[in-house]
RNA sequence: GGGGCGGUAGCUCAAUUGGAUAGAGUCCCGGACUGUCGAUCCGGUGGUUGCGGGUUCGAGUCCCGUCCGCCUCGCCA
């Protein structure tokens, strides 16, 4: 076999008239004839023209070139010289091409279904790309998005490693546990009825490598939660997942802050600034949502007080409910920009948010004009004040629960925002969301569920709220947010046993249950935990983030349908029926069609 | 589990109101061409219209069911 000597995307104008040898794929052939032949040779590092002349070698192997197809495996030995036809632009190897002497096939490749080209890989359906996925993870884009995820990766290690923590690997067969997503469970061949959990994140684990006295911790690992994929979300995906141990929330703060800066700079080169920080609270009021994307300016209003003197009935009914209220935002110069087809989309847009809709009002020179007009004139010198109104400006409002008005005006608002342009797409925007409450309450099981999990810790001040006022009790949480993006959440631990009984008795997990599924976790804090905080970055959304996708699929290099299927390998199938005897499972398929 | 969009040649798409032998580009095959670079030009092969049923003289098109992909609500401590 040749030895390959350079990579395709080294050669240059210094290399011309040395002998060198490239390996890698044909990425295009262009024969011009019987006796020239042109060749574009890809591997990782980029591509080199080769070029095949039967005034320079004997007719076999031009005969040979010819016959060469796109994706064929070859080894190209020759001279270095400058391009006769002039230098390509397009390429960093442009100025120079390879005049071809020797040539390997070392595969010879059968006609592919899909090109790794990227002006086609915008045109090929996904799933052929997620099917040939081999072939498509040879476009520069994929191997360049790969590549920053190792960065990421290498990053987080090198800085965290200055830092003092240890990375430590934490157990994949683990045990369910209540609470949170939906586990993946594997059964137990020793064990008859028996199963394993994959984990969810190795939260507990971490927190009792801490009582085991490592003091900062961090692994690069995958977690695994049962429930339905998204744009953004993978049934497996990787976290950056980190303790430290005798920290308040102010620590782990600076620390995380400092890595994100750290990591911006290494990746994009870009200063990204001091991480202002948010309450939750006003995340939810002014955002309508936890994650807030501050690349734009539309603001949401409380106009409760203004809307419950109105006759509008939309308001009356919604403000009559348990926590009712009324919400409402400005869009700048919206009367002009926005159809009337548009807000009518709008209106529909929310109700998939379980709000009623999204009556507007127009302002124009003439005053209020459209839509609820007439049941905002009493109020139209208040309201005009209250957001600041000027003519050609459009007014939404929400009417409903806080949780739903805010959660609709939220989405509205990212929703309008994407529609009018207003997105400064090169801008960094990042907000720690803090002061998170502890919990939330589940009107459909009647009780309260944790908003982070249950080992986090309320505020230092908030403790006796536990018992007086849990919907009000502050939690220690902390999230990082980047342009609208959760990038990292966690929290100060629990590390005391009788706060932690006490948060599971708020969650109705009964002392027996706490004992029987968290035994292990309660016993580590009796035998001396430190107080502790830690954060899990989402790897697969930071390297969106970094590279531009809001595909996730496109940063996983073997990644799953929205349907939980790898269409390369065909996984999930079948297992055969000794494989299930060997581990003590039945099949029980329930046909749900209808009979008939 | 719900909603929306889609599935036609290897790939990307078209096909009028239900109407003739389902077309085009590209890929592939053959030919021409010694400076191309998403090469070009000429010719050709290539189809279970996702799958199963139904309506009809006639279905890519209409109806029912089903599978798959994407987006989304629920869900995701």
């Amino acid at each position: 076999m040749l030895k390959r000597s350079h990579m395709c995307g080294e050669l240059r104008p210094e290399h011309v008239g040395q002998t060198v040898t490239l390996a890698g794929w044909v990425n295009t052939y262009r024969d011009q004839g019987k006796g020239l032949i042109f060749i574009d040779l890809r591997d990782r590092e980029g591509l080199t023209q080769v070029v095949f002349n039967l005034r320079e070698i004997d007719e076999s192997a031009v005969t040979e070139a010819r016959s060469l197809r796109r994706e064929d495996v070859v080894a190209v030995g020759g001279l270095v010289r400058t391009r006769i036809g002039g230098a390509n632009p397009k390429l960093r190897t442009g100025e120079i091409e390879l005049l071809a002497q020797q040539l390997e096939v070392l595969n010879k490749a059968d006609t592919p279904p899909i090109l790794p080209d990227e002006h086609e890989a915008q045109k090929i359906a996904e799933e052929k790309r997620l099917q040939y996925r081999y072939i498509d993870l040879r476009r520069p884009k994929m191997q360049q998005i790969l590549r920053t995820r190792y960065e990421v990766t290498r990053v987080a290690r090198q800085f965290f490693a200055n830092k003092g923590f240890i990375e430590i690997e934490t157990p994949f067969l683990i045990k369910t546990t209540p609470e949170g997503a939906r586990d993946f469970i594997v059964p137990s061949r020793l064990y008859p009825g028996k199963w394993y959990a994959l984990p969810q994140s190795p939260q507990i684990f971490k927190q009792i490598l801490m009582a085991s006295g490592f003091d900062r911790y961090l692994q690069i690992v995958r977690c695994f939660r049962d429930e339905d994929p998204r744009a953004d979300r993978q049934a497996e995906f990787s976290q950056i997942d980190l303790e430290m141990s005798f920290v308040d929330r102010d620590d782990v703060i600076k620390m995380m802050t400092s890595f994100t800066q750290h990591l911006w700079k290494e990746i994009l080169g870009v200063d990204i600034g001091d991480i202002p920080v948010m309450p939750y609270h006003d995340a939810m009021n002014r955002y309508g949502i936890d994650r807030p994307d501050l690349r734009f300016d539309l603001e949401i209003e409380d106009v409760s007080a203004l809307a419950a003197k109105t006759d509008f009935r939309v308001f009356q009914e919604a403000l009559a409910k348990t926590n009712g209220v009324v919400k409402a935002m400005r869009v700048p110069g919206g009367a002009t920009q926005l159809t009337r087809k548009m807000t009518d989309g709008y209106s529909e847009f929310v109700k998939t948010f379980r709000a009623g809709g999204a009556p507007t009002v127009k302002l124009t020179e003439n005053g209020f004009e459209t839509g609820v007009a007439k049941f905002v004139a009493p109020i139209a010198d208040e309201l005009t004040q209250r957001l600041n109104l000027e003519v050609g400006d459009i007014v939404f409002f929400t009417a409903d629960t806080w949780s739903i008005a805010a959660k609709a005006m939220g989405e509205l608002r990212n929703k309008i925002a994407r529609d009018l342009d207003l997105i400064d797409e090169s801008a960094w925007k990042f907000v720690w969301i803090v002061d998170t409450p502890m919990f939330e309450y589940d009107e459909d099981a009647q009780r309260w569920v944790a908003m982070h999990h249950p080992f986090t810790s309320p505020m230092p001040d908030q403790v006796d709220m536990l018992e007086t006022d849990p919907g009000a009790c502050i939690s220690t949480g902390y999230d990082i947010v980047c342009n609208g993006s959760e990038i990292a959440g966690g929290s100060i631990r629990i590390h005391q046993p009788p706060m932690q009984q006490k948060v599971f008795r708020l969650l109705g997990i009964s002392d027996e249950e706490a004992e029987q599924k968290f035994g292990f976790l309660l016993r580590a804090l009796r035998y001396g935990a430190p107080p502790m905080g830690g954060i899990a970055f989402g790897l697969d959304r930071l390297v969106m983030l970094l590279v531009g996708t809001n595909n996730i699929r496109d940063v996983i290099a073997f990644p799953k349908t929205q349907s939980g299927q790898d269409l390369m390998t065909e996984a999930p199938g079948p297992a055969d029926e000794a494989q299930l005897r060997e581990l003590h499972v039945k099949v029980d398929v329930r046909n749900s069609k209808p009979e008939h």
